[in-house]
DNA sequence: TTTGATATTGAACAACTGTTCAGATAACGT
DNA sequence: ACGTTATCTGAACAGTTGTTCAATATCAAA
């Protein structure tokens, strides 16, 4: 056998993906081998090779993939006018970003480790990129008098640890709904910014 | 070769843990070899199994630990009277403890995936145990009225979180001190939970 | 229907995996 | 000095790893 039937990359493409994805997420990087995202897609590994040029490249593409489009959503997410709207709707938004792509989060934060250098180098650069979004939210409030916050760098790192963390223990159909979390949430953040 | 000179199970034991530790922490569980860690400890692949049953085991070791030291270290650790005092020697507590082991803590956040269901059990009661005294605080602070807390539930995943945050930014010799830190961190708690 | 591009197999490669164990050496108690 | 026990080596085991590639089957266009 050779090519199969109904075979086509821009269907085997996205789901060497979303299989690679999820066995990362559920057991690790190092803990997948390329033969269990084939068989889990329905291909032999030699095929995985068409896609992508090695193991590495396939996960500094995920990635890179959620990191930018975590960017974009933000960008195009709308938030109030005053610091402490925007500081809302950044809270709100992450929350719930995070917990739609919950696999993607998951690698973004455990499997760093695992890539060369220079890719290293961009994914960390857009994480920043991010951090500094809810860095300048805090900055302005601070500046305009909104808030009351003694180390902007800190409180933006404090925030965001604890806005992911909602991760680790959200189960879809436990005792809250997403939109309870959120807005227990906004609240202790809102207090903790003194707004 | 066979035995070594100067060799003793009281010495190379507690090696194999160190140099296992900081390779898991480093690398991830998965990426090291049984051959990495022997050749760190200057020994061959078989005697680590002298020492551990095999690889999961010795994870399980480290993580154990860890997690009973970190429960011992709380419960040793002095706290004032009210849920306020008692609130700020946790916070205090959990970033100067985790500061200092960061290694461990990071193995104990990132390798529960390699551990068995039976001692995957074990290593979640403790972290559980350890999440409950931050409960009974914000439990009891809300009871006697100190504090203002929707949730005390969610507030113990927010605050815990936020406060493990810190391992992941903070470096020796940065622009803030262990001590400043602390106050910022302890501020902000303060504030989230209305005291 | 023929042709060329596309997609995949299946076998092969050398290196590495966790783990076991008979044999060898050092330390220790007598 | 001697025998026993503790400690470690080095080789072996069977299986897995990421990756390459010639052969082959399907697809799309002519």
């Amino acid at each position: 056998m050779a090519r199969k039937t109904g075979s086509h990359s821009e269907i085997t493409g996205p789901k060497i993906r979303a299989e690679a994805q999820k066995l990362f997420a559920r057991h690790g990087f190092a803990a997948v081998s390329m033969r269990q995202i084939a068989a889990a897609v329905g291909v032999q590994a030699g095929a995985l090779y068409l896609y992508t040029p090695d193991k590495e490249a396939l996960l500094f593409d995920l990635l890179k993939t959620h990191m930018e489009e975590l960017l974009a959503a933000w960008a195009a997410e709308p938030r109030g006018t005053g610091p402490a709207e925007a500081l809302e709707a950044f809270v709100r938004f992450h929350i719930r970003f995070n917990l739609i792509r919950a696999e993607a989060v998951f690698l973004s934060y455990m499997e760093l480790r695992n890539l060369g250098p220079e890719n290293f180098a961009v994914i960390e650069g857009l994480r920043k990129a991010y951090e500094t979004e809810l860095e300048r939210i805090l900055q302005e409030g601070q500046e305009a008098g909104r808030f009351l916050i003694p180390d902007t760098k800190l409180a933006t790192m404090a925030i965001i640890a604890m806005l992911t963390g909602v991760n680790t223990w959200f189960r879809e159909g436990g005792r809250l709904s997403r939109a309870s979390v959120e807005n227990i949430y906004w609240d202790m953040v809102r207090k903790s910014v003194g707004a």
